[in-house]
DNA sequence: CGGGCTCTTGAGAGCTCTCAAAATCGGTGG
DNA sequence: CCACCGATTTTGAGAGCTCTCAAGAGCCCG
């Protein structure tokens, strides 16, 4: 771990990071910017946000003063940063994931973490801005990723927890999946079995 | 830092944990339940999931073979876990996150982590489960915490990133601030500021 | 005073939910 | 092996909520 962050970040967050002002609606960073510096909000309001192809707009959160944002697994940031209004920060240098120690204990639980932020920030934005039919796609390619079988699908969960998941009712699961059947993007072999038979439709649900 | 997880958790997970069955539809832990362990899937599937007073249900996140699961910031468990078939996992003691060094690198960072899942995890409870009133109770209470002055609230961002926060349109995020208004909950000054009436009314929208 | 942006309000369409019932599946006992 | 039972899944019809489209009102700034 190369990074320093201060040691009394309340009382002087300012000492070992750099100052920085961003006008009103000024990107901080964009969606693919390499992830170097951890930043603090010292006034002012910062949105996190992704921005779809058609037009969709996705805010993950609002940081405000005193809140820490910019933490990323991967080298790129997965989504943008703006500020709101007129809005001061401190930066320190991102610590350094590829930690030395490979199987160091702290590393070990950053990446669990990591990745549930990662997984969790996705779901929501599933939740948010996708339709059910949408929903329903995303949730088959991620069982998809998951099972050894690339195109043949297990529902270990029955369907009201698919709904509880996706934020959708049983009836409208239901439905969706014969929507896919009848449009001959999958298969249903039996309820809790499917075979993916046209992948690009179904990624092309979601763009 | 107590805890402890196995350094090649691939080659031999059971190593240094315990493992355990669960039968479908066996509960792991309870919502509230002490955050002790680490939970490693080794055969089956778990679902983490909350369950609101009036029947509605959300499920966070499905767990398969290799997943970690189970981590807390907090004592208590946020949410609890069930065996969505029969299941095997590895737990292992949890770490001691009131570490000795309390300004610990290590420590100051995944506080930040944890509270970014649980904020995230906590937004995707809204977006999935809440109708356009509820959500936009929340976020009104969400900033009033933020707020200095308790009942008066300033909202920093336009309509468009409160729609884009909430996962809804503009016209909606209006006319939910318009219906708050009719009922006495809230007294909107301008667009920007706007005083809350009645606090246990926009509490209860949320029960 | 004018222009652009933001916010509000209205009307209608569309999507998802609710309620209801039929069909299918899985397990159990005869 | 078959009949039965409960749980799960599917399907249908109608209601309700949110979105879309459109227009008007309010506000800031030049």
């Amino acid at each position: 771990m190369s990074g320093a962050l201060p040691r009394h970040s309340d009382q002087a967050p300012r000492a070992l990071g750099t100052v920085r002002h961003f006008a009103r609606h000024q990107t901080i960073f964009a969606e693919g910017d390499s992830a170097l510096h951890v930043m603090l909000v010292i006034h002012g309001m910062v949105r996190s946000c992704r921005n779809f192809s058609d037009g969709r707009r996705f805010i993950g959160a609002f940081y405000a003063s005193g809140d820490l944002f910019g933490l990323e697994r991967n080298e790129a940031h997965i989504s943008s940063a703006e500020a709101v209004c007129d809005t001061t920060i401190v930066h320190y240098p991102a610590p350094d994931w590829r930690a030395p120690v490979q199987d160091d204990l702290c590393t070990r639980i950053f990446n669990a973490m990591m990745k549930s932020i990662e997984q969790t920030s996705g779901h929501a934005q599933l939740l948010g801005r996708l339709s059910a039919l949408e929903k329903l796609a995303a949730f088959l390619l991620e069982c998809s990723a998951r099972s050894k079988i690339p195109n043949l699908l297990t529902l270990d969960m029955p369907r009201q927890d698919i709904a509880d998941y996706l934020g959708l009712t049983v009836e409208t699961v239901s439905r969706g999946l014969a929507q896919l059947r009848r449009d001959g993007t999958i298969a249903l072999l039996s309820a809790r079995q499917l075979r993916i038979l046209n992948l690009p439709a179904l990624r092309g649900i979601n763009d």
